[in-house]
DNA sequence: GACATCACG
DNA sequence: GACGTACGTGATGTCC
């Protein structure tokens, strides 16, 4: 048949797939001989996942995965230093790709490639050949080098992110429709492929000169026109380069090829050649996907002995028809009997909601072993919560709560018994408010945390996938969304085990897989004294809360309504007409189109930045942006802090309930979520109000304890630098000695303008300094900014040894440590282009405010032993900060206690030449505690 | 859901 | 030699 009207031709870039396959899995090697085998598998899962989505009215009809061949093409002839610049092929992927080839056959999908030319050519050329055909044609890739194809009905589709691009995204990416892309691409050149383009020109201006002129060449012929004088000069100097560049990008339409479309017709694959293929690689899990897909057998697998220092990934394969559902004391007797042989159970919790203080149990799934797992329901409802109807009774075959819980508790408290979690502080809370402390415990999120701290994200999702190549079976079609949304116990019985069991035997998959690579990765002492031990900390921390009085904070709330109300009155008519302040947009406009102010700079979605640093510097002249400013503080004060905190006042305890991620900032810091209880504000007078309504019980005080420049002093340890450990130990103003010692002024003579300066200076040390960043923070010229740099450096030289050793250790291991041996991963640090200094920045940072982050959570893991004498309770931290409540008259003895426990927090583990020390405050609310 | 903005250390 | 930049977070409102 002819491809025409009504045909569909997908061209997917197998080169991208490798390489997203590649980075996507950790280095698996086949068992049998340890052939590194992730790509392929990655590639594999990638493929399946392809073909599996390709159903509908919109499947291809014909399809085919481009390779490129061979790394001569004759854009090389062209220019020598073409993809110069490539870092070489990894060596364990170079054996995988002619396995990616076998591997598209098998899939039955026809396997495109021819020497001396890209890839990216033959897509053009069958791309243009479907389009002048009359169909259709999907180019699944994202790279934008394919984006000049685009249009006519061909699309681009990033496969990961499910994501169309068509004309219009194309322009929102280079400026330009798809016919203009090669010209912004000669100009802009590309560090990626080593085209030179026309220096000192990006994509932005390239775009503004092309949509200005039209096309390439006749701008070219009109350089002379320009009015930027370097600009100008640019476009003269290196017409022939840019001509050249053009050429280098521009996809060859014409490339001879062997085949046609119409070869290319959609085949089902051969279940017989795909599953021998799969079992030759020992892929167990995805092998048995296919099969089930296809409707076959899987091929039995022989187990070879794992080679050692391989985790077993893939051992017995996910079965979620094999979880048992357990209804009566006898069924569960015999799994607890199970989790007695063993010593460990994997457990996890499902409830009512995601807040573990209002959210109710309703089952509990247990895991003993890969592929053994049960569900015990507990208070699941006869009827989904879509029967409008429903009544409340309890489904048949359920243990009742109470005798389930006489059963479990024993073995839940036993200190023999290892209780295994996936964020075990959830579980820990839900049982906690029933009564039953669980201990001792794991967490598998935490285990990887230790390990793999800035590389991924440690949910469950992200793990499975990583390192058990295997997709949990998703919550969103069991609970629906949005309105319609119900709740677990709504869910039916036999879906709610399939999904609760295979959660418990995920957990206990990645234990196994984990666990033993701790110490590998030494880092067993950092899971084991910083994040396992938080658990219950935080825990108990996340139950007491916090009393906020809803009355101060409603009546702030109307008093802010007022004021904004008559600054909305004065700001139209400022501007002549209504607007909405809260548009950043519209703000932009009237500014700068309508009033004509100057320094409008428009960002990448082409509106105008309007940040508080660009309205600060207007407000100097004019009145509006001064009031948009004030509108501004006022409306965040009201929607984030006193409308939405009390939203957040739980209704049986009157008190407010943050919840920590131990796990979520790459550096060890703690993050507070609903509500975010770490940024309260405090920096203006107004704001500061808010703490206000953070009060103590009837007959208690608040009280807080804060470390006292805390990652200055640990920059000071750990660059060495004498100056500032004497200051230290003196006891001297910090950014006042630095003032003086940088600008020669004696302590006496220091002007808080001088100070200031300086301490600018000291938090962009910590950031990892930059002339631009510290020119815009102190808004002072460039080259003054980079004065006081190289003064710093001069005059504190340990500075400069640790930044540049810190960048080497990162660039050497790909990762940093803190002082107490947390490990923060440095993927991009060896990016090239502007990313690098991103990363550069970022490791620099990462010790100290790693270290910081590793003592308060010593501090906290020790303080409730320190304090269980006194009326106390640990409330809050906010990185540098605790806060407590206790008991009137005892708040001498908690200061005293607790700051024992803060300054000495790094002992023994850790040497520190400089003192910690520790202010503390007290009062009836937060801000007079303060 | 992306983006801009702004609150904190 | 130019690039784009202070480090780490979370919540909200707008706009598509």
């Amino acid at each position: 048949m002819t491809f025409g009207k009504g045909h569909h031709l997908h061209l997917i870039d197998g080169s991208a797939f490798i390489f997203r396959a590649y980075h996507a899995l950790p280095p698996l090697t086949r068992k049998s001989d340890g052939l590194p085998i992730g790509a392929v598998a990655g590639f594999c899962n990638m493929l399946h996942r392809y073909v599996e989505g390709n159903t509908g009215p919109d499947a291809p009809t014909h399809v085919a995965v481009i390779f490129d061949k061979g790394s001569h093409t004759f854009r090389n002839d062209m220019y020598d230093l073409y993809k110069a610049n490539r870092d070489e092929m990894p060596e364990d992927l170079r054996p995988q790709i002619p396995l990616t080839r076998n591997a598209t056959e098998a899939f039955n999908i026809a396997c495109k490639e021819k020497e001396g030319w890209e890839a990216d050519d033959i897509i053009a050329t069958l791309a243009v050949q479907a389009r002048a055909a009359g169909g259709r044609c999907t180019i699944i890739s994202s790279d934008k080098d394919l984006m000049q194809l685009v249009g006519g009905g061909v699309e681009m589709l990033d496969a990961m992110k499910n994501n169309r691009i068509d004309r219009d995204g194309v322009f929102e990416k280079f400026g330009v429709y798809p016919e203009r892309v090669v010209d912004v691409q000669a100009l802009a050149g590309d560090s990626v492929d080593n085209v030179p383009g026309a220096p000192g020109i990006g994509i932005k201006t390239a775009a503004l000169l092309i949509n200005e002129y039209g096309d390439l060449e006749t701008l070219l012929a009109r350089a002379e026109e320009i009015k930027q004088p370097k600009r100008r000069q640019t476009l003269i100097d290196h017409a022939d380069q840019i001509r050249l560049s053009r050429q280098l990008v521009l996809l060859d339409e014409d490339t001879p090829l062997d085949f046609t479309i119409e070869d290319l017709e959609v085949q089902d694959p051969d279940a017989d050649t795909l599953l021998t293929f799969l079992a030759e690689m020992e892929f167990r899990t995805l092998s048995k996907r296919v099969a089930d897909a296809l409707g076959a057998e899987a091929p039995v697998i022989p187990d070879a002995p794992a080679a050692p220092d391989v985790p077993e990934v893939e051992a017995v394969p996910f079965d979620p028809e094999k979880y048992e559902q357990v209804g009566d004391a006898a069924a569960l007797q015999k799994w607890i009997d199970a989790i007695y042989e063993r010593g460990y159970v994997a457990i996890d919790t499902e409830t009512t909601g995601l807040n573990e203080m209002i959210a109710e149990l309703v089952g509990i799934s247990l895991a003993v072993e890969p592929g053994e797992a049960c569900y015990i329901p507990l208070i699941h409802k006869a009827n989904r919560g879509d029967d409008l109807f429903g009544s409340d009774d309890l489904a048949d075959g359920q243990m009742d709560l109470e005798e389930c819980l006489k059963l479990l508790t024993p073995m839940l408290e036993d200190e023999s018994i290892l209780k295994i979690g996936q964020n075990m502080k959830y579980d820990a809370k839900i049982f906690a408010q029933i009564g039953i402390t669980v201990a001792p415990i794991d967490d598998t999120m935490l285990i990887s945390y230790a390990q793999h701290a800035g590389l991924h994200n440690h949910g469950m999702d992200t793990l499975s996938e990583r390192y058990l190549s295997h997709s949990p079976i998703p919550i969103k079609p069991l609970l629906g969304s949005g309105k319609s949304a119900i709740t677990f116990d709504k869910v039916p019985l036999d879906e709610a085990t399939k999904y609760a069991a295979e959660d418990a035997d995920i957990t206990l998959r990645l234990w196994q897989a984990l666990k033993p690579q701790l110490h590998r990765a030494q880092v067993t002492k950092v899971y084991e004294t910083l994040e396992r031990p938080l658990v219950p900390v935080l825990a108990d921390m996340e139950r007491s809360g916090i009393k906020v009085d809803r009355d101060t904070l409603s009546r702030m709330s109307n008093a802010f309504a007022q004021k904004m109300a008559g600054l909305e009155d004065e700001l139209y008519e400022l501007a002549g007409r209504k607007f909405n302040v809260g548009s950043p947009a519209q703000v932009g406009e009237i500014l700068f189109d309508e009033m004509g102010l100057e320094g409008g700079k428009k960002g990448k979605t082409g509106k105008y930045a309007t940040g508080a640093d660009v309205l600060e510097d207007l407000a100097t002249e004019h009145e509006l942006p001064a009031r948009v400013l004030d509108w501004r503080q006022l409306s965040k004060l009201k929607s984030t802090y006193t409308d939405a905190l009390q939203d957040h006042i739980n209704p049986d305890t009157g008190r407010v309930h943050t919840s920590y991620s131990i796990a979520g900032a790459s550096t060890g810091r703690l993050a507070s979520t609903d509500p975010n209880l770490q940024n309260i504000p405090i920096r203006t007078e107004e704001g500061r109000r808010i703490r206000e309504a953070f009060i103590a019980e009837e007959g208690k005080t608040l009280v807080t304890l804060d470390y006292s420049q805390i990652e200055l002093r640990i920059l000071a340890h750990i660059a060495d630098i004498p100056a500032l450990k004497e200051a230290f130990a003196r006891g001297d103003d910090i950014h006042a000695m630095t003032a003086s010692e940088m600008f020669d002024v004696p302590m006496d003579d220091m002007t808080p303008e001088i100070r200031r300066r300086a301490k600018a200076i000291n938090f962009g040390v910590i950031y990892g300094i930059s002339g631009f960043g510290l020119a815009r923070n102190l808004r002072i010229p460039r080259s003054e900014a980079q004065g006081f740099i190289d003064r710093y450096f001069e005059r504190f030289p340990g500075i400069r040894t640790y930044m540049d050793d810190t960048k080497a250790f990162a660039k050497e291991h790909g990762f940093v440590q803190t002082l107490f041996g947390r490990k923060i991963h440095t993927p991009n640090i060896g990016a090239k282009g502007p990313h690098a200094g991103f990363a550069a920045r970022a490791a620099i940072n990462a010790p100290i405010q790693g270290t910081a982050a590793d003592v308060i959570r010593r501090a906290m893991i020790r303080m409730p032993e320190a304090i269980s004498d006194l009326p106390a309770k640990m409330l809050l931290q906010v990185h540098d900060e605790l806060l407590f409540e206790v008991d009137k008259g005892a708040e001498q003895d908690l200061i005293e206690a607790a700051r024992e426990v803060m300054e000495n927090a790094n002992d023994p583990v850790v040497r520190l030449d400089v003192k910690l020390t520790v202010d503390a405050g007290q009062g009836q609310n937060w801000a007079e505690a303060h």
